[in-house]
DNA sequence: TTCTTATTTTATAATTATTATAAATTTAGA
DNA sequence: TCTAAATTTATAATAATTATAAAATAAGAA
């Protein structure tokens, strides 16, 4: 399959490439009108599946109602702050031993593993400190 | 707060609580049915955020569009099958040692770890052993 | 018990995130 | 340049869930 980056493609990947957060399909259409870029809203759905099949992007579900999506295709695993719902990365992978322990006591091929960790960011346990 | 079991929650609950796999909302409506309780859509909703607020229950957000629920309350993770969904329980902990060291990556304080493995069943792995 | 108030259920409408559709546009190759 | 394929657009449809307001039920005070 060859790659075919349309504009509204490409702008959509460098939306996400200069992103230091995880947009949301909505953020992402915000950051692209910003930029004078009015597509419609089902060609960025489109982009952004498009670009997550085609493994440039990765599309993070963790738990809110709207997926977020990521230009970092390593795999990593993410921490979110339940104070201000901001979402950072976990670049530690598991230790391999855990995850055969866990294939064995469940009786599965594992092939993937996402861990979501909740807590309070640096920033929210200063500014509310009690 | 006291706790207020009325009939419709009651009988959610206990589908909760029979239930082996991880039912999702829909499901549960169709298990009422099928005993002969004809709840409202809405009432099957609240009775299940109701539960999960006193602690009777748990939502998992797997991934998929739609929550399941576990009367398993004690803390796990859980593992999907990707060719059959079916959805099973992982009981083993992390180790502390991997989320404190997580916790010095990111800054956070860490309250809650989630983990959510994919792989292939045992039956399906035999099913379709190509 | 009866009256009053609070809680809950029900039916329905509204919302949110996302996908599907069909026409119009753009792109690419013959 | 012509034709076919792919893509974008605008819009409608869908799925899961929440909100609303009226009706029903439960609980407490008199």
């Amino acid at each position: 399959m060859k790659l075919n980056l349309t504009t509204q493609r490409k702008a959509v990947l460098e939306i996400l490439q200069q992103a230091h957060d995880h947009p949301t399909a909505a953020d992402v259409m915000d950051r692209l009108r910003a930029q004078g870029h009015l597509f419609a809203y089902g060609t960025v759905y489109n982009s952004l599946r498009y670009l997550t099949e085609a493994g440039l992007v990765k599309e993070l579900k963790l738990g809110e109602t709207a997926s977020r999506y990521d230009a970092r295709t390593e795999d990593h695993h993410h921490i979110v702050c339940v104070r201000c719902g901001r979402v950072d990365e976990v670049t530690m992978e598991l230790p391999a031993e855990w995850l055969a322990r866990a294939a064995q006591e469940t009786h599965y091929q594992v092939h993937h593993a996402s861990v979501v960790l909740e807590g309070v960011c640096e920033e929210c346990s200063v500014q509310n400190d009690k």
